[in-house]
DNA sequence: GTCGGTACTGTCCTTTAGACCAATAGCGCG
DNA sequence: CGCGCTATTGGTCTAAAGGACAGTACCGAC
């Protein structure tokens, strides 16, 4: 990879406002500002951005927004840039051909990596989000494809559970179940301190933050 | 982010030979590499590592390995090296709690964008493990409910939430799904205060006693 | 024997959750 | 108009959750 050269407005930011945030002009202070309806096709500005991003407006559909974007700027890659991150609309956005998905809100220190991933080929996604594909595609590609409902999930749980001790497997499903340290401590006969200590390995094992992750988690993220 | 500490040995490489990839050390030149069987979990070397290289060893199953360095260098993030990438094998990993996964004989330039991200709170991948992320969870998602193997067709669910009012539903859903008060509060744009007010009549309606038992109803995990 | 892993318990501290009580504002309906 | 429902925000308070460290004890492997 080349080094970036130090071409003016490589950075092209949309927003219904035609206003760019502090935070954006800190990350990139040679950037361009425009708004969506004002994207000349060919002029000057669209064809020098190597990356486009694209602030979004709450009030229309989303996917919409990037597919106007997309046909206004060619092959530039584009960032949405969203007030409110939803992972469903992220991954409507992304299978519509966005590059990145991030808090508008930002950091500028932020904003410079996810332009670094995704000037470097790769994709930038938030974390939570990941989570969930990567649990998500995980059930769906070990399976043949057509045969099987969602049983896979729900029965095996220590599939996710593995990694685990023999208490901290006890302790997770009960968590999972609902239970509060405190039953947890009482049906194994242990105090909630103790508990708490194997909740807090079981989080850092999975990576997981908090008791309602978990339960996603070792409950297979399914509905029956 | 603060610009990079000249701290020693943020890096760890752990490599079966004990050896290092000449481009390793030329990305991070102070970093430290040992041993899989040579991690001593409260050296120093260990304990000032912010981030674990483990290269895989082609032999073993790359899960294992994996969680045996996970468990001997604590919170330190892990990223994956592997000969010959395999986006089954990254799948098991990125689950198992790895936080990147790339080709060992990636550039220089890429393994400090890797550590980059993955410093951020990001997780790394390939372009084309994520492509098919985001395609086969797409495909789930427009699926109709009759295969569903997937988790992330959440919508829905609505069955149990005949009760609550539309901004009420709103708010149990993004609940269920793991968010907590304040992020439900920034993606409906209103006070975490007033979701409390939300959640608090959600859960007398529904005759809950928390969010995580609401998650459970709402994933139809428990019957109510 | 030592070392490492597991289980268990403790303290200190910060953040989050959740209950309770109160207030304002919009909206439809009789 | 008043009444009820909904949405919103505020304050206070208690309990729970979760992180950071520290320490003890048992057991198996080297």
């Amino acid at each position: 990879m080349p080094s970036r050269s130090p071409a003016p407005s490589r950075h092209l930011f949309v927003s219904p406002s035609g206003e760019a945030l502090s935070r954006w002009l800190q990350a990139f202070p040679k950037s361009m500002v425009a708004q969506p309806g004002g994207l000349k096709p060919r002029s000057e500005v669209v064809k020098q951005a190597l990356v486009v991003w694209l602030h979004l407006d709450p009030e229309k559909p989303s996917v919409e927004q990037l597919l106007a974007v997309k046909a206004s700027t060619g092959p530039a890659r584009v960032i949405v840039l969203a007030n409110s991150p939803d992972d469903q609309d992220a991954l409507e956005l992304f299978s519509a051909g966005a590059r990145g998905y991030c808090n508008a809100h930002a950091t500028s220190a932020n904003l410079k990596q996810v332009a670094n991933a995704v000037l470097a080929g790769g994709l930038w996604i938030g974390e939570s989000l990941m989570q969930r594909l990567v649990v998500a595609t995980q059930t769906a590609l070990s399976t043949p494809t057509a045969v099987r409902p969602l049983v896979l999930a729900a029965p095996g749980a220590d599939g996710n559970l593995h990694g685990l001790t023999v208490r901290e497997r006890e302790v997770a499903k009960s968590v999972a179940r609902g239970s509060s340290n405190k039953e947890v401590a009482r049906s194994l006969g242990i105090t909630d301190r103790t508990v708490k200590a194997h909740v807090s390995a079981i989080f850092q094992k999975l990576g997981v933050r908090d008791r309602l992750h978990l339960a996603l988690i070792v409950n297979g993220h399914v509905r029956s």
